[in-house]
DNA sequence: ATGCATGAGAA
DNA sequence: TCTCATGCATA
């Protein structure tokens, strides 16, 4: 029932004033495996193994990239692993230019973990929307410090720096003030390992600083002009965005990172984006019973055609759009996601995706 | 923390 | 029309 076949946009003043404090709480390991998907993927309240994703990134798979050997091992699939594309680019809004950039990325030796073919450039930028706060004439880096008062952050600066832990291994280390140890890290193309390390690092002295990922998504707004959402940031955390979109983040959060550890309280408040208004549509409720229709689908194909979507809306009584995007965002989640804990599920995943992408045998 | 959605850019 | 980056809204 829900999301019938209209849905009335509604017009919603997105003044979102959360402070989604999820500091507290922490939980990452959404690893989930093709199979269990079917189940578990809508029963949101998998209980993850309190350990942030293994890192099985890519290291456990000598092979490559988990997703790529199973999902992309077809010729027609690979669309997904695009080469060049440099196209974001937010330097042009920011005098401090982009820190990172990696035109020589040695890429190490490293089968490259997500579909990291050519992870040339991060570059970053926002998708499309990049909010330029940056003409603030008073703005300073400690914007992040004081903002309205949502959270009152700690001064609580532990330089706890220790030595570059060589991988973060299941003990938490909070070791990562030093920026003389891994500062080169915001140069070039990290390794999946070592956005691993420092996303755990960075959620670490986050909290510790006591920021909300929200906090932190502004903060990167009024310092670089690129504002964030505590969705970004939270994905940051989690591993959960894209080998390229990891490596386009990190330097600023590092960067971040630096400054909130750092400034011991400079209170130039600074404003933050205006609230942007938009409309959009309500979000579509997807019943238990008719995401399981449709991962069955999407495990025999991932990718169908224009028309199929549409007799499967239209059997599950769902706008085609909708179904459409679901499969986009479906696809999507595949790609990135935390490495599925067991490189047994790959297999099993490899067998159901078909490598013709027009599968027609519904 | 995550599901569904938007939009730009690439095919 | 897909991918990809990103986020509102929500569980």
């Amino acid at each position: 029932m829900a999301t019938a076949a209209s849905n009335p946009y509604s017009i919603l003043s997105s003044a979102s004033l959360v402070h989604a404090d999820s500091a507290g709480m922490q939980q990452g390991s959404p690893f989930r495996n093709p199979q269990k998907l079917l189940q578990s993927d809508y029963l949101q309240g998998m209980p993850s193994n309190g350990h942030p994703l293994g890192h099985h990134w890519m290291g456990s798979l000598g092979d490559g990239n988990p997703w790529a050997s199973s999902l992309t091992s077809s010729p027609l699939d690979q669309q997904d692993i695009k080469p060049g594309r440099e196209d974001l680019q937010l330097g042009t809004i920011i005098h401090h230019r982009s820190p990172h950039v990696s035109h020589h990325s040695p890429h190490t030796n490293h089968p490259n973990a997500w579909g990291a073919s050519p992870v040339h450039n991060p570059s970053l930028t926002s998708g499309g929307q990049a909010i330029n706060v940056y003409s603030q004439p008073g703005f300073t880096v400690s914007g992040m410090l004081d903002h309205g008062g949502l959270t009152p952050p700690p001064q609580t600066v532990t330089t706890q720096s220790l030595h570059p832990v060589l991988r973060g291994d299941s003990t938490d280390h909070g070791d990562l003030g030093s920026h003389h140890c891994q500062d080169h890290s915001d140069e070039e193309t990290p390794t999946s390992d070592e956005l691993e390390q420092f996303a755990k690092q960075f959620k670490q002295r986050r909290i510790k600083l006591g920021f909300t990922q929200a906090d932190v998504g502004l903060a990167l707004g009024t310092l670089y002009g690129n504002v964030f959402s505590q969705t970004t940031i939270c994905r940051f955390e989690a591993l959960q965005l894209s080998f390229k979109n990891m490596c386009k983040l990190k330097p600023l959060l590092n960067k971040w990172l630096e400054e909130a550890d750092s400034s011991t309280g400079s209170p130039t408040s600074i404003d933050k984006i205006a609230a942007q208004g938009r409309k959009r549509k309500k979000r579509t409720s997807i019943e238990v019973s008719v995401k399981g229709v449709l991962e069955t689908h999407f495990l025999k194909c991932p990718k169908p055609a224009a028309q199929e979507i549409s007799s499967l809306a239209d059997s599950l009584q769902l706008e085609k759009e909708v179904v459409r995007v679901w499969f986009c965002n479906r696809r999507q989640k595949e790609k990135r996601m935390t490495p599925p804990g067991d490189p047994q599920q790959h297999e099993v995943f490899s067998h159901n995706v078909k490598t013709d992408p027009s599968c027609h045998d519904l």
